[in-house]
RNA sequence: GGGCGAAUAGCUCAGCUGGUCCAGAGCGCCUGCCUUACACGCAGGAAGUCGGGGGUUCGAAUCCCUCUUCGCCCACCA
């Protein structure tokens, strides 16, 4: 009572969770349980990129991820929750160069090893701020193994994996146009360049023959290429074509002569015919071109300026003077325009096409061939399509496994170098003496083969090639620890669905091949964060939700709330950034419920020990006790299967219900007089009401860590606990009891039922009125006689009488309502009746009752019903036929006695 | 261009293996209530031809086809 007396009404979460978070850190709450029969659950976190701050989608993220954790730790497992960062090698440096703007310089001024400093730097100031703010959201991951993909232990990791693939010819190194970034300066995969819809042109353009009029025609979408070309290809089976093959055409502008050939890439009766080649940039041209051993010239600078490489640096060749040092778009006009005034430009068409955009900074990246380290996907793909199709790994939701499989399936090798400085280096070395070519585990001091001094190659490697590596990395591979001995593999993979191939792919593909293993069982896949249009909500979009601003305003657990209660499988989480009310009320609202629904209970309650429910002898136990056990084991059953096919909705909304529109609208409702003292059964009533709210507060906890913690742990003998450790409720926190759900809920119908008629005609809030419930089966009257305390309070009911059979109400003025299973209720209403009104409503009611009766009785009358549907279909049915016409007659009767119309 | 998903109350979504929830929740809306836990509350209420059309079935929001509209993934057709 003292305690309780002290707690305000409205509950505040910023007194409660930073207090609690910094207590569950000093108990060492979030390290795996040490107990030796606890099996392992491992999650490790989707790393954020080191410089990231909070935004929503890691609010939902790993709100996902630590509702897990906490359920599994509760249910008793050894959970652990890895937590890091990434490096994230082209975000990064392009933040870092990005203030380096702002200070008039570029990364070159500063020479590599400082501009690396320079970043360790920044990473070092702002390092740990996106894992500061997971603590402020409640995540309870193991800190003490908090990880960084640039850490020495990541980097070993990262440089063995490398020399392994190495050692098993899987890595090579080789010319090919690959995506450029003009922006970011470095080579991108398949992946890192995405495609993205662009209204843009295709231009027909003529290249003239040398040594005759006429010419042929050819269409480009990118002009400015065409400097480039080495050749026109036609289709070797193209009749009409073909005979060209081997004639010269002049290439406008670059004014070069270039033969025509024949290569199978040309599609026959498509477009013009003919195909410009351009092998250094253009992938499919470069294969054309190795077919026909072609030059390949490179007529674009690294940021994407018009000029021959091959000149170094000087106008000319094939980039004449006019178009030399032009960006690429500036020089697709001025080309387009050169050649309309020639009169070679036949014409224009718009059109939409896909063209590629660098994930980072979104510049239209460039084809362009040069010299790069790749993986031979391949042999690492095979067998993971082979444990997924075996089920080794599944994933949440199913289809996209579908994906995952389709990519796997037409693999291409993988582009692992970026002409980056912050990154793994590419543990390769060559010799300036003898030109051996070593990936190495150790930097080498002197050539192995024959002693002369080596250097290391420049590129760094691929952030998600130290990515991939995380689910073992993390846990000290490759030495062999304790740590990846007891928590590899993993569990469940928690991320977005746009990183399956970046990331969960490859993952699958490197425990796979390094451990033999799968690195987890389930990848579960959540939705994006979008605003009320849809739209995906980020930063530079202005569209935004900050997470941090919504726990100052609502609490972490409103903001849990919010993102789980929202979550369907499957589903996208909408959020409106302009009524922070209206995403994150209803959570912030339900916290207050529940500290209120504390605050009743803990003054109830006192500080004497409440003995344990196993405790009270069944026959001790009232109809609402039994109920609410009742209720309580089928929610915390229902909670439990929700959780584990990763329900977040239901399993967040089931125990919101029970609290809510159970617990408190019903169960404390009908006990207030025994806790009061002025009804028999108080202690009971505190056992089981103490018993009930310790289980739902578990039941919540994973999604509302604070709160339930804070008011479990006010709760009497549970001061020195921490519910993060307390065990998980199964069905078996209740007593599953039909009949008293039965009888309750007849009870329930009956306050239902007064409440309506009071409302309907208007009742005075305070004016009691006298009841009759009349033909009751004997179970329904002694259920009202086990109730009737709660019914006569809750109703307002100044006399309640029971009728087992027909009664009379002759003389008497009031309306009538139909319970249950043939029950009728009449509120005797005096005065307040309006005869009209009621025929009125009872018309309405017999109206609806006729309609379904017609309905049944159509489908009982149906021979081929009666014949196929299943027996207890058709009982069913003419179970509600019966009941139903009783209705329908009960009503007549009453419109008959009030004399309507 | 290929593959896939979704269309249910004003908004955001549930409805898991076709027949009890004559279709539900939260928010919003309307009507009463400051009832000694809570107005971030209590009680009551209005509101949906379950996208259009066709089909399978005794029976469909739930299965099939088709159309329309959104979304996602993949993609070298110049």
């Amino acid at each position: 009572m003292s305690d309780a007396a002290a707690l305000a009404p409205q509950y505040a979460p910023a007194d409660v969770e930073s207090r609690l978070y910094a207590d569950w850190q000093a108990r060492g709450l979030f390290a795996p349980s040490a107990a030796p029969g606890a099996k392992p659950y491992v999650i490790v976190i989707p790393p954020p990129n080191v410089t990231d701050v909070l935004h929503m989608g890691h609010g939902l993220n790993n709100t996902v991820q630590d509702v897990l954790i906490r359920f599994e730790r509760m249910r008793g497992r050894a959970a652990l929750w890895v937590p890091g960062t990434d490096h994230a090698g082209i975000a990064t440096q392009n933040v870092v160069e990005k203030l380096l703007a702002a200070e008039g310089k570029t990364r070159f001024d500063l020479g590599r090893a400082a501009f690396v400093e320079r970043v360790w730097a920044h990473v070092r100031q702002k390092g740990d701020t996106i894992l500061q703010q997971l603590k402020a959201i409640g995540c309870s991951c193991d800190w003490s193994r908090t990880r960084f993909t640039l850490d020495p232990a990541m980097s070993r990791a990262v440089r063995e994996v490398f020399v392994r693939l190495w050692e098993e010819g899987l890595i090579y190194r080789g010319y090919r146009v690959i995506h450029w970034c003009p922006r970011c300066h470095t080579a991108l995969s398949d992946e890192e360049a995405e495609h993205a819809d662009v209204e843009g042109a295709l231009y027909y353009i003529r290249y003239p023959f040398a040594d005759s009029a006429g010419h042929v025609t050819v269409a480009t979408t990118r002009p400015e290429t065409m400097l480039g070309d080495v050749a026109i290809a036609v289709n070797p089976d193209d009749a009409e074509r073909r005979p060209l093959v081997g004639r010269h055409l002049i290439l406008p502008i670059a004014e070069l002569e270039i033969p025509i050939i024949a290569d199978q890439h040309v599609e026959a009766g498509f477009g013009t015919g003919f195909v410009k080649i351009t092998p250094a940039h253009d992938a499919d041209d470069f294969e054309v071109g190795r077919r026909h051993d072609l030059a390949t010239p490179i007529v674009m600078t690294a940021d994407a300026r018009m000029a021959d490489a091959a000149l170094d640096g000087k106008p000319g060749g094939r980039v004449p003077a006019p178009f030399f040092g032009m960006d690429r778009f500036e020089a697709r006009k001025a080309i387009v325009a050169a050649l309309k005034e020639k009169g070679l430009l036949e014409k224009v068409e718009t059109r939409l096409h896909a063209v590629r955009h660098c994930y980072r900074c979104d510049t239209v990246v460039e084809p362009r061939l040069s010299e790069q380290w790749f993986v031979t996907m391949e042999p690492l793909a095979a067998p993971a399509l082979e444990a997924y199709r075996k089920g080794e790994v599944r994933f949440i939701p199913e289809r996209r496994g579908d994906e995952f499989e389709q990519w796997l399936t037409g693999i291409r090798d993988w582009n692992i170098s970026r002409q980056l400085w912050w990154g793994h280096r590419v543990p390769v070395w060559y010799c300036e003496k003898c030109g051996l070519v070593s990936a190495l585990r150790e930097d080498p001091t002197a050539c192995p083969a024959c002693g002369g001094p080596m250097h290391q190659d420049e590129d760094v490697l691929d952030t998600w090639f130290s990515s991939w590596l995380w689910p073992f990395s993390t846990l000290g591979w490759p030495q062999a620890t304790t740590d990846l001995a007891r928590y590899y593999p993993t569990d469940v993979l928690v991320t977005a669905p746009e990183i399956i191939f970046f990331w969960v792919a490859r993952m699958i593909m490197a425990g796979l091949h390094f451990l033999g293993r799968v690195p987890f069982h389930t990848v579960y896949l959540h939705g994006t964060v979008r605003d009320t249009d849809h739209v995906k909500m980020s930063k530079s979009l202005g569209n935004g939700i900050d997470p941090l601003e919504v726990v100052r305003r609502y609490g972490a657990d409103a903001l849990r709330f919010a993102v789980t209660s929202g979550l369907a499988v499957g589903t996208d989480i909408i959020l409106d950034p302009h009524d922070l009310d209206t995403s994150f009320g209803s959570g912030r609202n339900f916290a207050n419920k529940l500290w209120n629904v504390g605050r009743l209970l803990l003054s109830a309650l006192g500080d004497a020990p409440v003995p344990p429910l196993a405790r009270v002898p069944a026959e001790r136990l009232g109809l609402a006790d039994r109920w609410i056990t009742s209720r309580l084991a089928t929610v915390a059953g229902e909670t439990t299967e929700h959780l584990e096919k990763f329900r977040l909705n239901d399993a967040v909304g089931t125990p919101y219900h029970f609290l809510w529109d159970d617990f408190a609208d019903w169960y404390l409702e009908s006990i207030k007089p025994r806790l009061r003292g002025e009804a028999p059964g108080g202690d009971v009533a505190r056992v089981v009401a103490a018993h009930v709210f310790d289980r739902v507060l578990r039941l919540l906890h994973p999604g509302m860590p604070f709160i339930t913690e804070e008011l479990f742990r006010r709760l009497p003998g549970h001061a020195a606990d921490s519910i993060m450790v307390a065990r998980w409720p199964g069905p078996e926190a209740g007593r599953a009891d039909p009949d008293a759900e039965r009888d309750f809920a007849f009870a329930q119908a009956v306050v239902n039922a007064v409440r309506e008629i009071r409302a309907e005609y208007g009742v005075k809030p305070g004016l009691e009125v006298a009841i009759v419930v009349s033909r009751l089966s004997p179970r329904q009257a002694a259920a009202i006689d086990a109730a009737r305390e709660m019914i006569v309070r809750l109703a307002k009911v100044g006399g309640l009488e029971t009728v087992e059979g027909e009664a009379s109400f002759t003389g008497r003025i009031g309306s009538h309502a139909l319970l249950p299973d043939g029950a009728e209720l009449f509120v005797a209403l005096g005065d307040a009746i309006d005869v009209a009104k009621e025929c009125a409503r009872l018309g309405a009611e017999r109206a609806r009752l006729d309609q379904q009766l017609a309905a049944v009785r159509a489908k009982l009358g149906t021979e081929s019903f009666r014949a196929r549907a299943p027996a207890e279909v058709v009982a069913r049915e003419a179970d509600k036929e019966r009941q139903w016409t009783a209705k329908v007659d009960a009503i007549a009767a009453k419109l008959a006695a009030l004399g309507c119309a």
